[in-house]
DNA sequence: GAGTGGTCTAGACCACTGC
DNA sequence: CAGTGGTCTAGACCACTCG
């Protein structure tokens, strides 16, 4: 599919054909960037265009390779990145995959709470409200938006072992996600970032969590079983998709009495 | 320095000479693993027992891969995973070094505080108290000691700003910082990492910490000026030395008015 | 200019998967 | 068995640093 024209980028031709251009002498290349830093974003593109979705097997090393008309440790490398990157999922034997939330690897990379005893337990996602709204200023600034733009808010209970631990108020842009309702999210099985993955083709990539302690609200509290003022974690997170473009901001408020947020530092 | 006698490892030999064993047929390999970790388990163990030391530049691709009767890949590939691991710093031009806790970037990685509004701030670290004591049930685990080894415990106050954020409690095991004194905490310049690195030639390369939100004891609050009861951040962490033993264990209570605690989710 | 890490290639063989 | 990713090698040239 989609044949390319041979050599699709300009490689700085260290020995093979095609050398086309580069800063052989004199002129300082400030966008410089080594091939396979090219391919890599030929690669990010077909993602992010959807011509490659989540869960599926990529064209193999060596016909990329053919494909671009660079060398297949190139592409290799360029993968190797991906990879580490947690955007792709190389299977020997078998090939390269889109990484996608279905796989439930995926779902601790994202919700780092662990229990402060005992083994791992069963995850329970409860929406409780799913509503429309315009972007305040808050909103519009973490989302890129504009105030006053579209957006839906979702109210939502997780449970561990039967037990309330985080409730969260999800925010998202109504230009991707207009048509939610409680309906939909209540019907799927599955967390958020699969729900959102298969239902609107949108696949959170990385994002950045702030965290501090508050006491617990009057509604909280409630729902979470604990005493109104009582300590709670405040864990604020914006999520991007492939083009670093923010797609989500939540707040979440975490119950810390049976349950710990786990963090390791490299 | 150290001759290595020829070929110091048992390469699966591809096509070179040395072949020396491997599953060529039929018996299974549980425990086989590609030349390059060999190459990374052999220059672990030049790093633990201190033949390189932190700041200091390991030998070049090129000897190394000499040494090592390699070729120069598969020592890249090597020293690849190790940077990757911040173990190792490659500066272009320059060569290797071992990581250290005196290069500021490092000092981010292990205290993810940022303020709420305005730039970043100066770190002041405030020892308060030193003293010995011996290990009970819930530091033995920790640090993987018996009940009742010596241990010292450090009590500190970090401030940002010239404002009261940290209160650290920090337990260390007596059998490597059996000296500490306060004397000596109040004398060094620079990170608590630091100080361990070049006063103790121990040095932290990663570390696990748990997250839970409680209300401020009467002691913790009279330091952090804020209200008895008002939640703060816990922040429980163990940290690990290059073979993977804890030497540290330590409990600090943030205050979350004016700072967050960042993270990055991948 | 010499030495270091960084990129790129070409080709070989190994390990795993599935038909 | 063919096809995939994984390892290893050898050699070339580029980019950066420093004397």
């Amino acid at each position: 599919m989609l044949p390319m024209p041979p050599s699709a980028v300009s490689p700085k031709g260290p020995s093979s054909d095609t050398p086309s251009a580069s800063a052989s002498s004199g002129a300082a290349s400030p966008t410089f960037s080594p091939l396979y830093r090219q391919i890599k974003s030929l690669l990010l593109q077909r993602l992010e265009s959807g011509e490659w979705r989540p869960g599926e097997a990529i064209p193999s090393e060596s016909e990329l390779a053919t494909r671009f008309n660079v060398s297949q440790g190139t592409v290799r490398k360029a993968i190797d990145e991906m990879a580490a990157e947690n955007l792709l999922l190389r299977r020997q034997g078998k090939g390269t995959f889109v990484a996608s939330h279905d796989d439930p690897r995926a779902f601790f990379r994202f919700l780092r709470l662990v229990p402060l005893a005992g083994g791992i337990e069963q995850a329970q996602s409860i929406p409780l409200e799913c509503w429309r709204a315009k972007a305040g200023p808050e909103v519009a600034r973490m989302l890129e938006l504009n105030i006053g733009d579209p957006i839906n808010i979702v109210r939502r209970l997780l449970q561990f072992a039967g037990k309330p631990v985080v409730v969260d108020e999800i925010y998202l842009p109504g230009s991707i996600f207009g048509t939610v309702t409680l309906e939909m999210l209540r019907e799927y099985e599955g967390s958020l970032y699969s729900f959102f993955e298969n239902r609107f083709g949108i696949r959170m990539v990385r994002a950045e969590e702030r965290l501090r302690a508050v006491p617990a609200d009057r509604a909280s509290a409630e729902l979470l079983k604990v005493a109104e003022g009582s300590p709670l974690l405040s864990v604020e997170r914006v999520s991007f998709s492939y083009a670093d473009k923010p797609v989500e901001w939540r707040r979440g408020l975490y119950s810390t009495n049976d349950h710990c947020y786990f963090n390791e530092l490299g």
